[in-house]
DNA sequence: GGACCTTTGAAGTGT
DNA sequence: ACACTTCAAAGGTCC
């Protein structure tokens, strides 16, 4: 976006911190871009091999040999990155967003110059051509005003404050009765019921869309479904990809099959005497993942999601500042609209869901290693 | 059947 | 303010 570039052009971050991004060995991976799936596929293997030999003594050591220290730096990184971006909306470069469709709203990159995708980017939309809208796809014509973490009616900071009451501020019917051709020039296949952004039956391949998908596997998680019944109905009467019913996960398959199904849900939501489950909003990577598994998965003929998973985080590292900024942006607004519909819904809601095993290994496992040192 | 693995980031919790 | 913990997705693996 020129506007962003323009006043010191760090929208994205500081030069210098872009230079030293690349400095990193980020260059080399953005260039053998070709090669990187195949190296991926050979480290990937070949580390979950030593792994495997070695994982008795160090764990998963061996899988992110070379990169803590890299990674570390990444984290930081782009949590400045973030902050800048922020900060430049925050700093009127970037104007709030009316959230008049945002579901819906694939939004150019408002990051690159000339609102262009990046060549790099088309990574992305190769993935997504076959459903014929990529979800970074702009549904709308960007305009800056639709554009900021910090509305004046929604500042961002309410995502940032626990506990304090999310008001309803917008008028969330703006988004999603979404009148046809009332925001720009969304058809009513693109409508919320779409998913606009993160389209996916379960894996992601979206290889296999076509016209006939549902049209609830769509670009957003946020699938809106018809039929959950009221336990997936936010106050709004428009259901939600993140609630989930209380009795297992939040499959696509199930939302695709009730999506558009009124008469099925009466039966089963007798069964359903328990809250249903709001689930967190994704967060940039998660969108990222979610996006790119079906590709990685096809490349590397993997299936093991640990195994993408790491795959994935080393080519999100290896992508641009500007192609990742997509992703902050989707997950922003994410959050937003999550915030949006579930006021009061906080992310201490999920804790304790699952089991703490995981911790109580990890205190285990010290206790090993302190055996280890004695 | 359910926890685990594995990744990053957001948000909650504890000090 | 900072460090730490939990959860979000995903699907094979293991108990």
């Amino acid at each position: 976006m020129p506007q962003l570039n323009n006043g010191g052009g760090d929208d994205l971050g500081a030069n210098d911190e872009m230079i030293s991004f690349k400095d990193e060995g980020e260059q080399d991976e953005k260039i053998q871009e070709n090669a990187f799936t195949e190296r991926d596929l050979a480290d990937l293997k070949s580390s979950l091999v030593n792994e495997s030999e070695i994982n008795q003594n160090s764990n998963a050591a061996v899988v992110r040999r070379g990169q803590p220290d890299e990674q570390r730096v990444y984290t930081d990184k782009h949590r400045d990155h973030i902050e800048d971006v922020n900060k430049h909306q925050d700093g009127g470069m970037y104007k709030p967003p009316t959230y008049s469709g945002y579901p819906f709203l694939m939004l150019p990159d408002p990051y690159l110059p000339s609102g262009s995708v990046s060549p790099s980017s088309n990574k992305v939309s190769v993935v997504q051509q076959p459903h014929g809208m990529h979800p970074l796809t702009p549904l709308l014509p960007y305009s800056n005003e639709h554009f900021s973490p910090s509305p004046p009616h929604l500042p961002t900071d309410m995502s940032q404050k626990p506990g304090v009451h999310r008001h309803q501020t917008q008028d969330i019917s703006g988004f999603y009765s979404l009148p046809p051709g009332g925001v720009g020039q969304i058809t009513p296949s693109m409508s919320w019921q779409n998913q606009p952004v993160y389209p996916l039956s379960s894996c992601g391949f979206r290889q296999s869309f076509s016209t006939s998908l549902p049209s609830s596997s769509s670009y957003s998680r946020f699938p809106h479904s018809l039929v959950l019944g009221t336990s997936g109905m936010h106050p709004t009467g428009i259901p939600h990809p993140a609630i989930v019913p209380p009795s297992g996960k939040q499959d696509h398959e199930q939302y695709d099959r009730t999506m558009y199904a009124k008469p099925h849900a009466e039966p089963k939501r007798e069964k359903e005497p328990k809250k249903p489950v709001i689930k967190k909003p994704l967060n940039a990577f998660m969108l990222y993942m979610k996006e790119m598994r079906g590709k990685v998965i096809a490349e590397c003929t993997l299936k093991e999601s640990a195994a993408i998973n790491q795959i994935l985080g080393r080519r999100w590292h290896a992508l641009t500042r500007e192609e990742q900024a997509k992703y902050y942006e989707l997950a922003r607004k994410e959050r937003q609209l999550h915030m949006q519909l579930y006021p009061s819904w906080s992310a201490r809601d999920n804790y304790g869901k699952r089991k703490k095993r995981k911790r109580e290994k990890q205190q285990d496992s010290t206790a090993d290693n302190s055996l280890d040192c004695s």
